[in-house]
DNA sequence: CTCAAGTGGAACACATTCGTTCCAAAAGCG
DNA sequence: CGCTTTTGGAACGAATGTGTTCCACTTGAG
């Protein structure tokens, strides 16, 4: 009580057991949405008392990847720099920088709950950058003016998500996925006079 | 016992029941992976006991869906004639037969555990035709010999579950969301210049 | 070293689900 | 109509996960 600690967070201690306990969860968790406290605390090298410590209930820890994740994406988002050059190549660079959350990104099409929360409700500053960059391109002429801007949102998931599991399940090289999805997510959108 | 009932399945009231269990579980379980017996029996509009009475545990309930799933999957691709035409319109066609599976396409991508199973691990006529097809299309030099064989699966899987989310989640038509994935599918595809 | 902070394990009550059994009521069929 | 099949509910034991408390142990910072 004497030391707030660093930055809101509690002595480092704390903070690295807390870091733990996320990682392992997601992991675990992306692997088997219905896995056990007790499985992601193994997992994390900790005991299930420890979990309950920072994390009252289940729904506490769910809740703080949530955030984790909006947090995340967030950052990709601005690393992306959505608003600079061409739309076709700014979208790329926003799926190579999802891309680079991996697990996290399994746990957000296998986990509906996490989305659950008023944080996901809100339309969050990348989810504007992201729709702002889509109509950019299609007003543009970059992008298909056929592809609705929510069509392309949901295409660019679903590409990441098929670019991870054939990046997992054959012996391909992470990159050579990444590669196939980028190529597609291009070819898909370009604008062009194909029937 | 006196009679084998109509066709291997027993009386046909038992097969209304059975089939009434099994499109309450298939509805259910693609809204909540984890969702108990109880609720499937609820939806089914049986008891619980009754759920029991047909599958004795819950995991050959599991089974049982596993296996419709595969026997669509093979009905739909059937009815596709991958063998005909142009490659990429027999990929539309399996793409639009694949659709129609509602639901069950659902359930397939937020339980794997559903694909569990020795079935699974063979390699169907389904998966053969589908791959003859991709190496056909490849080979003619319809679709673009970048995209490996398997990311074509990926693909297409992928391509599914943004369409069929896109038209849930969205006030937009069934329909639309189809031609959105179909257009998306022939573009990602097609062999051409593209960089 | 010394003390406070942090940890892990055991034990507990509690809730939920599952799988089972039994029986009376309902529904189908001749 | 009667008989058989099928059903739904109640009740039970077992298993599993959860959330809590308590205490001895380790760790780390001063």
């Amino acid at each position: 009580m004497v030391d707030a600690g660093k930055a809101l967070g509690g002595s480092t201690t704390r903070a690295r057991t807390r870091r733990a306990i996320l990682d392992a969860a997601v992991t675990v968790l992306s692997n088997d949405a219905a896995a056990s406290l007790h499985d992601i605390a193994a997992a994390a090298g900790v005991g299930r008392t420890t979990v309950h410590r920072y994390f009252p209930e289940r729904s506490d820890l769910v809740r703080a990847l949530g955030h984790e994740a909006l947090e995340k994406i967030g950052a990709a988002t601005v690393r992306a720099r959505l608003d600079e050059g061409p739309a076709l190549q700014a979208l790329q660079r926003l799926c190579q920088e999802l891309f680079e959350l991996g697990d996290l990104l399994m746990l957000i099409f296998s986990d509906p709950q996490l989305m659950t929360g008023e944080e996901w409700e809100v339309t969050s500053d990348a989810d504007r950058a992201l729709t702002r960059l889509i109509e950019r391109g299609r007003e543009g002429g970059e992008i298909d003016a056929a592809m609705d801007p929510d069509w392309v949102q949901h295409l660019l998931w679903a590409l990441l998500y098929a670019a991870w599991m054939h990046g997992k399940a054959e012996c391909v090289g992470k990159y050579d996925s990444l590669n196939l999805c980028l190529r597609s997510l291009r070819k898909a959108l370009a604008a062009g006079k194909a029937a």
